[in-house]
DNA sequence: TAAATATTTAACAAATCTGTAACATTACTC
DNA sequence: GAGTAATGTTACAGATTTGTTAAATATTTA
């Protein structure tokens, strides 16, 4: 099953070099040469990935990526900004608004590729099974229940939405920025610290006679979950 | 310290005219004027950026192009193409073999000078792989986990990260100070001797029994991870 | 609104890491 | 082979990071 890739670009001929390579690479692509189209287009189509140029006729590129992670419907599917200035400033803005990634124009297309291979990879588990489990920890999403070993495990609001993350991808160690991030989302006016002590809750939490810790501190990285 | 490029070109006025104003902009130019000596002397010589004509007596410079990024080793060092047509189907076909940039000539100097240092400025942002391996040596970037000969090793954080960046390009010989710029990063207010008892803490972590050291002392001149 | 729950911050102890200096060892030069 | 420069190694004081607790705020629930 081929990925469906979305494509926003305004310049014909880029947009020609991007739907061509694509194709070849055996991805199924959609495109719009303006932004309101897209927008609209995005919603309906609910593509696995988002290429959206920075410089648009109307709507700018930074308005969609906002408009798109707004929406819960479609605020999972990854964003790769593609931006002609190369200006640090507007990398972190292209991040701020929630794009997973961009490219500089001109850019490489075996970079690309691997970017939009990397994200695609990234993204499959979240498309959220309702269980997931990682070893005898094992989280219900429909109910929100959360078990060890086959036990239930009440957990307080954060630390569910910690756990609910991490077990998304075991063992991948997350930084405290990247938690507070993804767990804690908009307002991120909180101190990195403040992961430390979840942190220590959540495991007290899953935390059962004879049973391995499950949570792993990498110093000076962050967290992750594993035994 | 300037940066390396090298041009490949075999018109030798515009070679002439080439080296003598990217010198007298503070770069070191190495040049060939023909494909096949280009391809080893910039697989020995690494350098920062490549200047890269298009038509050649022998090799194309679209051949090149493919094969400089086919190599793991060189295939980060940026390629501007430069090309008498300009016709959008090589501009397509110039992007497809990798290169980053390219241009049509008759050019303005000035703009080629932007653009390398635009390429130059976009500092490597590495298309890190998740999974790095030397010999019987794994870092796994996502885990943050190393082995030897599949055995888990654990390493201090700067252990890690000076061994992350050494094994990007091993062989590769670092002096301290590319050491101290890349791995420590903005402090360095630090001795450079310090990385000397670095790269023992190194060594003593991922010397395992009846194994290669791996790190190599370059006399006055710096480190590299080899055996 | 009060009570119950959650969250954040602050504080301190414990664990671990880091840089430096001192001394040991190894290469290199003549 | 002596002398010198470069590197290896070690120990330790100081710095950083993390775990944990408790108290202060904030939020939700009844």
């Amino acid at each position: 099953m081929s990925a469906h890739i979305f494509v926003v670009e305004d310049e014909k001929p880029i947009l020609t070099l991007l739907t061509y390579n694509l194709q070849k690479e055996g991805y199924k692509v959609s495109s719009s040469l303006n932004g309101e189209e897209a927008l609209s287009r995005i919603k309906e189509k609910k593509p696995d990935l988002v290429l959206l140029d920075w410089m648009l006729p109307d709507l700018s590129g930074i308005k969609i990526c906002q408009y798109l992670k707004q929406d819960e419907k479609v605020k999972n599917i990854p964003i790769i900004m593609l931006t002609a200035k190369g200006e640090e400033e507007d990398k972190v803005k292209g991040l701020n608004t929630g794009a997973e990634d961009y490219m500089t124009k001109p850019f490489s297309f075996p970079e690309l590729l691997a970017r939009i291979k990397s994200l695609l990879k990234r993204v499959k588990p979240n498309i959220v099974s309702e269980e997931a489990t990682y070893l005898d920890l094992k989280i219900d999403r429909e109910s929100m229940k959360v078990f060890r070993k086959e036990k239930e495990i009440t957990l307080g609001p954060k630390e569910y939405k910690l756990l609910d993350f991490l077990i998304k991808q075991p063992k991948r160690v997350y930084s405290r920025e990247q938690l507070l991030e993804h767990v804690w989302g908009d307002d991120i006016n909180v101190e990195s610290r403040t992961v430390d002590v979840h942190i220590t809750r959540l495991r007290q939490s899953i935390n059962i006679e004879g049973a391995k810790p499950l949570i792993r501190t990498v110093r000076s990285a962050g967290y992750s979950l594993e035994n």
